[in-house]
DNA sequence: ATTTTCAAT
């Protein structure tokens, strides 16, 4: 992914009409994490303005995992980097999914919260996605700092956060927080 | 075309 992509897609303070998902993949041993490479990259939905059926980014990231047919007698941890968190529909998927895939653990760390919503809530999705078992949080500093150095085309530069990185990181950890607290009760 | 949250208006 190129600089600007990055810069342009993950700004927790934009709202671009796109979206961009980064993932990774670690086989759990024991104790042990072992990365596995050969899992890494990103995907991105295809919209309206493009020629292909329009497909959010989730729905890429779950045919990749499939094609891979990992291990059922493994454990492995995907994690997964995305700029708009899931809505309501892929949240429901990636639920079904989990339950289906128990050798699967999943962490999102999202960059936004995604509220758009037309076919439901998008709050009782991100909880869904929760109670099977998937770790959800905002992007922080260093998560975004991690995605510069693991996906970004940076030539060596440094991550240079933005204004206003982490104030904004902080309110949208605590808007998060809400959501996911208040239906559990 | 404008405003814009994986578009919607």
């Amino acid at each position: 992914m190129d600089e600007y992509t990055f810069t342009e897609n993950f700004n927790n303070q934009g709202r671009p009409s796109k979206t961009y998902l980064c993932y990774e993949v670690e086989r759990l041993d024991g104790d042990a994490t072992i990365p596995l490479d050969e899992y890494k990259g990103f995907v991105r939905n295809k919209g309206l303005d493009q020629p292909e059926k329009p497909c959010h980014a989730e729905l890429y990231f779950l045919g990749k995992i499939r094609s891979w047919n990992l291990d059922r007698n493994q454990h492995y941890r995907l994690t997964c980097f995305i700029s708009w968190s899931p809505c309501y529909d892929c949240a429901q998927k990636l639920t079904t999914f989990l339950k289906e895939n128990r050798h699967i653990s999943l962490h999102i760390l999202a960059s936004r919260i995604y509220t758009n919503n037309h076919f439901g809530c998008h709050q009782s999705g991100l909880c869904e996605l929760q109670a099977a078992g998937a770790r959800i949080t905002i992007m922080t500093f260093e998560d975004f700092k991690h995605c510069w150095e693991t996906f970004v085309d940076h030539k060596g530069k440094p991550f240079q956060p933005w204004e206003g990185l982490n104030v904004k990181s902080q309110a949208l950890c605590a808007e998060l927080q809400a959501i996911l607290k208040t239906q559990q009760n």
